[in-house]
DNA sequence: GCCGTTTTCGGCCCGACTGTTTTCAGTCG
């Protein structure tokens, strides 16, 4: 059982025990103890034999038990007790919008046990006769099992933000606007994004209400008040505006930037200093005085701590790092000198390798890495040793045209093959300046074997890199069954670089990996797999995902000028190589 | 159920909005 499938189940046990009208404290814990499994970046399995359950966060004696009955035998005690008692369909009933535990319960009170159920007795006006329930949460409820169906969980990260900035830049328009920002898991740059959170400045929020409302995009208004508003865009997604005075932007944006997990720990720490955080101020506790704050800065400055990072702000210690003095400063995009993948129309890329060149230089960097699919992967035009070598007589000519401005490394994408042998012969690899492995078949292979085959290419001396190691695609397909921690350790023994694919339907390595490579002393890179020119402008997107794992510019080798980078590069390959 | 520069027991973040209500419960983020 893995870390996701442990924290499905804590937080499935906290929705029964909530349905269940149980402790809402004791919900709560399991809810922590889910999210801290989930993105634990150690395989839960291992930190049990070592006896280390106890040292995750929001994990006691009682969970810890649990956890261990779980991993051994599938299952404990108070989940199969929560499974015999509870409908599954009761469960999904609760994460139908407008329905919490409280009409949930009410519902199956009423024999009412599936969506289906409901959704029946909503069309028949049963909903309308329970206490609290009236003719229009049944026709919310209704609409809602409808969405439910229709939407997919979450986007991504590179769909919902253009879309955040075109409404964005029409409310900066808005007469009397100060300031406008995206908040939520966008600001934080999540690799997946549910709600839109907008964020306005101004001394008067009617006019921005109305302009927010008025977008073509909007199908519906779900609820409209004097500082907060939510709508419903056609494509099923909801966004949130609220609107404060300039004075408040400090408290506004802190406080809808989230985690969730993030404020709740600030606003305790601020408690602990005689003050209570909300949206809207501080308030002195013991005098009742409010404290407008401006500036975002300024609330964690009046707290005593420096300002956190966005991307840090998931309750992972970053709050007690800013007390120590010890948060990390995070790589920039301005930091990236290299792009180390890039594909071109020798494989499946839609540019040339001048174009994909004069592309980067106008972005600004200094070396870039062309690495075209290896033969097997036939459905992306992989090459044969021929058309490498023809390649390579185009990427010498650029280099020539280009001179200083730009050094173009040819490089290769080399498939990693279903017995874990590469597609390419290792006198060939050792000819490249570079060599990118990956795995794009047999990714659902048994976790021993995938394992296997991408440590067996870690272990190749010709291996550079391997990119998007986990072959996750969002929102849908799940990553590879990898031990990862068996696989960053290995990468870290032989000082093979782990790539964080920037490619926003990729962002792989994620966060959670990045923060355990670098803790394993794992090297990484940053790099767009761009099959087109305008692709290398995705750079930041995992620029995003290095700085929510933690990472700063030394952790990240195409920091360094190419120089440097070479040099570094494993067995000292290119040490007894002219290359410049 | 967790946890401790207020606490090993008694706390556990904070407020907006809606709908069904004559003063508030439920949901949400």
């Amino acid at each position: 059982m893995n870390n996701q499938e442990v924290a499905r189940i804590l937080n499935a046990l906290a929705d029964g025990l909530e349905v269940q009208g149980e402790n809402l404290y004791k919900v709560l814990a399991y809810r922590k103890a889910a999210t801290s499994v989930h993105d634990l970046g150690r395989d839960i399995n291992d930190v049990a034999r070592a006896g280390e359950l106890r040292t995750i966060q929001g994990v006691g004696e009682a969970i810890a038990q649990k956890l261990e009955s779980l991993l051994a035998t599938g299952s404990f005690d108070l989940w199969d007790r929560v499974q015999r008692e509870v409908p599954a369909g009761v469960l999904e009933i609760l994460h139908i919008p407008d329905v919490g535990p409280r009409r949930a319960k009410l519902l199956w009170e009423h024999g009412v046990t599936s969506p289906a159920e409901l959704a029946e007795a909503a069309r028949q006006g049963k909903l309308r006769a329970l206490p609290g329930m009236g003719e229009k949460i049944e026709a919310r409820i209704l609409a809602n099992i409808e969405l439910v169906a229709r939407r997919p969980d979450r986007i991504p990260l590179g769909v919902a933000l253009p879309l955040a900035e075109e409404l964005l830049d029409v409310l900066r328009h808005v007469k009397g606007v100060r300031r406008v920002e995206a908040g939520g898991s966008l600001r934080r740059r999540q690799a997946t994004i549910g709600d839109i959170d907008l964020l306005v400045a101004s001394a008067d929020a009617a006019p921005v209400m109305d302009a927010f409302v008025a977008f073509p995009q909007v199908a519906a208004v779900i609820a409209r008040g004097p500082t907060k508003c939510a709508v419903q865009l056609h494509n099923g997604r909801q966004v949130d505006l609220r609107v404060l005075p300039p004075a408040q932007w400090g408290t506004l944006l802190q406080y809808f930037t989230g985690s969730k997990e993030h404020g709740i720990h600030l606003r305790e720490f601020a408690l602990s200093k005689g003050l209570s955080l909300s949206d809207n101020s501080f308030k002195v506790v013991k005098t009742g005085r409010e404290i407008f704050v401006a500036e975002e800065e300024d609330v964690y400055a009046r707290l005593g701590l420096p300002w956190i990072p966005p991307e840090l702000r998931e309750d992972r210690g970053e709050i007690e790092a800013a007390q120590a003095g010890e948060l990390p400063d995070l790589v920039e995009l301005h930091d990236l000198k290299g792009d180390l993948q890039m594909h071109t129309v020798f494989s499946d890329g839609k540019a040339t390798v001048a174009e994909m060149a004069d592309g980067a230089v106008r972005r600004k960097l200094k070396y870039i890495a062309i690495t075209d699919h290896s033969q097997s992967l036939g459905v992306a035009g992989g090459m044969s040793p021929e058309r490498l070598a023809e390649q390579r007589v185009e990427i010498e000519a650029v280099n020539a045209r280009l001179g200083a401005k730009l050094r173009v490394l040819a490089g290769v994408e080399v498939e990693i093959l279903k017995d874990g042998t590469l597609d390419y012969p290792d006198e060939l690899l050792a000819g490249l300046d570079l060599v990118i492995a990956s795995l794009h078949t047999g990714l659902r292979q048994p976790r021993e074997q995938v394992t296997r085959r991408m440590v067996s290419a870690i272990r190749n001396l010709h291996v550079d890199i391997i990119a998007h190691p986990t072959g996750r695609l969002l929102p849908d397909r799940d990553p590879a069954d990898l031990d990862m921690d068996a696989v960053l350790t290995a990468a870290a023994e032989t000082g093979t670089i782990m790539e964080i694919n920037a490619d926003w339907h990729r962002l792989d390595l994620d966060d959670v990996y990045v923060r355990r490579a670098i803790e394993l002393g794992v090297r990484l890179e940053i790099s767009t797999d761009a099959h087109r020119a305008d692709g290398i402008g995705d750079l930041g997107y995992g620029v995003s995902m290095a700085r929510r794992g933690w990472a700063t510019a030394e952790a990240i080798v195409n920091t360094l000028p190419l120089s440097r980078f070479l040099k570094s590069m494993k067995g000292g390959r290119h040490a007894q190589r002219v290359i410049l």
